[in-house]
DNA sequence: CTACTTAGCGTAAAAATGACACGAATATAA
DNA sequence: TTATATTCGTGTCATTTTTACGCTAAGTAG
């Protein structure tokens, strides 16, 4: 038992994964198995332990509930309305992440076995708590960002191409590009590496594959470079 | 006394008062008056309330130790590094504001009789805490967020010249722009109401003054518009 | 009235953007 | 083997945007 003189919140962090297939985005919930709001959605999360970094809870929880490790992860934001949970005050750390999705098809139906689901973002059922809200920032916030930073190649594959990459700006920015335009500006700012090497087993013509060179980006970033699409 | 089955965290909030005067953007801090870290500087803060949206407790704190209200603020980040305060597991949600330097020319000495005093950016004391890192945060957002959206007006008086406009960004984004592109691109956005007033009591030609508008600004973001300097 | 300081303005070259369509490559089905 | 279906991969031109650049006008102080 711990003793304070003032009450103290309780602190957790909640993560909203993406991923990406060829259509949708994807986010990925698990069906809470307990009260309150037993049986609806709800992004994966946990307490912080006492001398844990959020950062490392937030991995640790996704770890935990979902198997997922080593993704691109960031802190989103701070949730702190006093009634959010109606079990007690609880201040929730939102981390959004980016998962190649090729990698996690099936997620981990978890230690404590329930049931995890990647939903559209177009499609999402009702969620717990105040989810709803920190979805909306979460992807916000990555609609924002993925313009501004080479942070969309973390959905995809290691090897892609073109078209995967213009198809995951589409999808998330919410409109279409042009595809020889998209080409010209992506290809003109070197940071994709040529692999000379081709899709196999499409049901047409192969596209080149591409990888993206981080090495470079942290060069150019450097001088001053600005990624933009 | 407050007892629970875990032990729980503190959380504070912690401000990050930006202010502008001609020369330099700068920082409000207090001088702490008790340990740890006594006599050194800290972004004025707070433990928050048990009942109260982080949000809600920043503002409070920021008028109890300043004396200031009514200013530009949001969320920065939460920091929650273990040992980031030697009295125990706090993890303190940081925010940073944006103030019109001229109203607050002499921060109120605080209700609790702490030392509060404005210091450039370029010239900051040694910190407190973590503070250095979560002021190397601040910055870094208010360097990136400027050019992006137009938040530095909140930093000038309701009434500007286009001199004093582009010296704020050439000071916030530390590098000098041309006067007469910054002009052109300025006026083209369509955001400025040409006041037909000039300034007073300047010791040379006086120039004209403009405001920005806000309405404008809604109807132009609603229709797609983004704006960049 | 002179000296000093800042305001306010336009043009031309270069670069980036946006609109637009078709032949090449490959697999599958007939 | 031939036809069909699908995606790949590419260039030009008009328009817009960005960049570089320097002088006169206006107003105050001495």
């Amino acid at each position: 038992m711990y003793t304070y003189e003032y009450p103290r919140p309780s602190v957790t962090v909640d993560c909203i994964i993406f991923g990406l297939d060829n259509e949708d985005l994807k986010v990925l919930l698990i069906q809470r198995g307990q009260p309150p709001f037993q049986g609806s959605w709800a992004f994966p999360g946990g307490f912080v332990n006492i001398d844990e970094h959020a950062d490392i809870a937030a991995k640790r929880e996704l770890q935990e509930e979902t198997g997922i490790s080593d993704m691109y992860m960031e802190q989103l934001y701070t949730f702190s309305t006093p009634n959010r949970d109606p079990r007690g005050r609880v201040i929730s750390i939102a981390y959004y992440a980016l998962v190649k999705l090729s990698n996690f098809a099936k997620p981990q139906a978890a230690s404590d076995a329930q049931r995890a689901e990647w939903f559209s973002v177009n499609d999402l059922p009702e969620l717990a708590f105040d989810h709803q809200e920190i979805f909306d920032t979460a992807f916000q916030r990555l609609q924002g960002k993925v313009r501004y930073q080479p942070i969309g190649f973390e959905l995809l594959p290691e090897k892609f191409t073109l078209s995967q990459l213009q198809n995951m700006y589409e999808i998330i920015i919410g409109k279409s590009l042009d595809k020889r335009n998209f080409r010209k500006k992506i290809l003109r700012m070197g940071l994709l590496i040529d692999l000379e090497e081709r899709q196999q087993g499409v049901p047409h013509r192969a596209a080149k594959l591409f990888k993206f060179d981080k090495i470079m980006y942290q060069k150019l970033e450097a001088e001053g470079f600005a990624f933009e699409i």
